[in-house]
This record gives structure tokens, C-alpha cells and sequence, in this order.
DNA sequence: CCGACCGGGTCATCGATAGC
DNA sequence: GCTATCGATGACCCGGTCGG
């Protein structure tokens, strides 16, 4: 059973279609074989679609997946009243359907890059054909914004490429982020991944240990143990590579200042900045920027 | 504006230890 | 096994100063 779609948003994919969906009568989706994705998230009621002969009950807050070339159709009627967002769109490469176990071990090899690595880069997306999304409302914002974009008649039409990109990339972390939660052994490492979390998110505020310990409950020296424990590395190490990691981005692509740098990355001090960047890259900001400014422009 | 060096207060980490 | 505390120690952090 297929449970995962695998692919590629390297490009943007090709938004067709979409919008909000709400019935008048009582409504049973059509039976029917269509050549591209549909992504359906539900707002109200429950919906019941058949797909590849697995039966789907959707509730509110749900997200289903049709996958093209399969055989799509309802099988109980839904109420007056019912009503989901629904988008068409295809990927611009190849895509592939995922059992459960081909799952496991993706992301067994995602959680195997502990640190952010410098300029790692990745454009897989690994969307559930049916799930219960963490936070729907961050999906239902990407939506809105994705409609409001495609019809108001922008020359450049790939914004709303870009946007539904966005949406799927979204609903990819959020299941991989679930992911790895829940298939975690022991209440410490489900926490410790929670806690790479909230760094990753909050990597351009000022961080300390005691701020983490804080908001996750904990004792300080304890929390910097079973962080080691479960990754091998200082919880503070990994808080700065955190910001080296982005601050060789910004370096890389933008012309902020040094200081600038160090005030976005929530260190309010360019000095202690740049001694932390040398420590871990063993030059000064300056000297990288130099070295690798304009290389990705010039291998256009 | 950038980078190097210094001084000192603060904080994170480690080993040992203890209660649950 | 899980969690917290204590004391020691070294690392971190921030301000100042100086030279290019």
C-alpha cells in the first residue's frame, strides 16, 4: 500500500487550478481518472473518496492527496455545508509513490544529517497521501495567499508556482517533522528533536541555553546533557553552527554588513560575531564573502 | 568600516551525587 | 531510568582600545 508521494520542488511546480469548494446540496465527489494531482484540505464535514480501491475518510483539518491516472470517487454523500480548498497542479520532474517502509527509511537518512551542514541543500518533498497536518493553520494562510495571488492577474505568472511550491514544502516539513517525532524511541529524544526545532526557528533571536530549559521545562544542565546524549553535540555548538550556517548565506547572498549579520542573527555584538565565525570556518566573515560572492552568478 | 587583542563578569558543561 | 543539584572549570560574551 502506498502511502507517500516523493519528488522534487528544485523548480516550482505547475499550479493549474484551485480554490475554495463548497457544496449547496449534498455532494458526493465525481467518479472519475484525472491526468494531474489534486491536493484537498478539508474545512468542513467529512468527505469519502475512494482512490487505487482504499477508502478515505477525510475530516475537517484533513489533507488528501489524489494521485493521477487512478481512479477517484465518492463513496458516501457529504452534507450541505461541506467545503475544502482543492488545488490541481503537476510536478516538474518525476515522482514517486512511497509504502510506508520506503518512508521509514527516508527519513531515517534525513535524520541522519544532525547538524545543518553548510550550504546543504534539499528539494524533496515527501507528502502523505492522507494525513492530519500539525498546523493547519499555517496551510490554510499558504492557500489564501495562493488564490488571492492567482487571480489577480500578475505578468509574472509564477507566483503563484512559487506559492503552491510553498505549500507543499510546508505540508512535506510538517510531516516529516511528525515523522520523526513520533517514530523516536524514548521521551528524550522526541524532546531533543524538539528542541533542534525550535532552534532552527528561532535562529535569528537571541538564544541561550537557559531560554531553551525554559520554555521546554527543564533543568539547564540537564537539558545540555540529554542533548548530547541523544546528538553528540554541545546544545550551544549546535546553536552556533545554527547561525555560522546562516550567516554564510547572507554572507553568500546579500550585501548586509558584517554587523548587520551579527544584529540578524540575534548577536548583537560584529566582534564576538566574527570571532565565532573564525572558530568554526577558520576565517573572518569578510574573508568568506570575498571568496565566494558572485559564484553562483558566475556559473550562470 | 574592519579586524586584533585584552580584561572580567556570566554562563554552559562536566563529574559526582541523590531522590524518585 | 529519569531528573535535579553542587562545585569546579573553562568557554562565552561584551565593552573598551588600537591600528589599518
Amino acid at each position: 500500500m502506498k502511502e507517500y508521494i516523493k519528488s522534487s520542488v528544485g523548480q516550482p511546480i505547475n499550479f493549474h487550478s484551485g480554490g475554495q469548494f463548497i457544496t449547496t446540496e449534498n455532494w458526493t465527489h465525481m467518479k472519475r481518472n484525472i491526468d494531474i494531482f489534486v491536493v484537498i484540505i478539508n474545512l468542513n464535514e467529512t468527505l469519502y473518496i475512494e482512490q487505487d480501491e482504499k477508502r478515505y475518510t477525510v475530516l475537517p483539518g484533513e489533507i488528501l492527496f489524489l494521485v493521477p491516472g487512478q481512479l477517484h470517487v465518492g463513496f458516501n454523500p457529504s452534507p450541505i455545508g461541506t467545503s475544502y480548498y482543492w488545488l490541481h497542479f503537476t510536478f516538474p520532474n518525476n515522482y514517486s509513490l512511497l509504502t510506508r517502509k520506503m518512508m521509514d527509511s527516508e527519513v531515517t537518512s534525513m535524520r541522519s544529517n544532525l547538524l545543518p551542514i553548510n550550504n546543504h541543500s534539499c528539494s524533496t518533498v515527501l507528502l502523505p497521501i492522507h494525513t492530519k497536518p500539525r498546523e493547519v493553520e499555517r496551510i490554510h494562510i499558504l492557500c489564501k495567499q495562493l488564490f488571492d495571488v492567482a487571480k489577480a492577474n500578475y505578468y509574472n505568472t509564477y507566483n503563484a508556482h512559487y506559492l503552491a511550491t510553498s505549500l507543499l514544502i510546508e505540508i512535506s516539513e510538517q510531516t516529516i517533522y511528525h515523522y520523526k517525532t513520533v517514530s523516536l524511541d524514548t521521551a528524550a529524544e522526541r524532546k531533543v528533536e524538539m528542541i533542534k526545532e525550535w532552534i532552527r526557528i528561532h535562529v535569528f533571536k537571541k538564544i541561550s541555553v537557559t531560554m531553551i530549559a525554559e520554555e521546554f521545562q527543564y533543568n539547564s544542565d540537564y537539558l545540555s546533557r540529554i542533548f548530547k546524549q541523544a546528538t553528540g553535540y554541545n546544545i550551544q555548538e549546535y546553536i552556533h553552527r545554527m547561525k555560522i550556517s546562516k550567516a554564510k548565506e547572507l554572507l553568500m547572498n546579500t550585501n548586509v554588513t558584517v554587523k548587520g549579520i551579527a544584529i540578524t542573527l540575534g548577536l548583537n555584538d560584529e566582534k564576538y560575531f566574527m570571532r565565532l565565525f573564525k572558530k568554526y570556518e577558520q576565517m573572518t566573515p569578510t574573508e568568506f564573502r570575498k571568496a565566494y560572492f558572485r559564484m553562483p552568478m558566475n556559473n550562470v
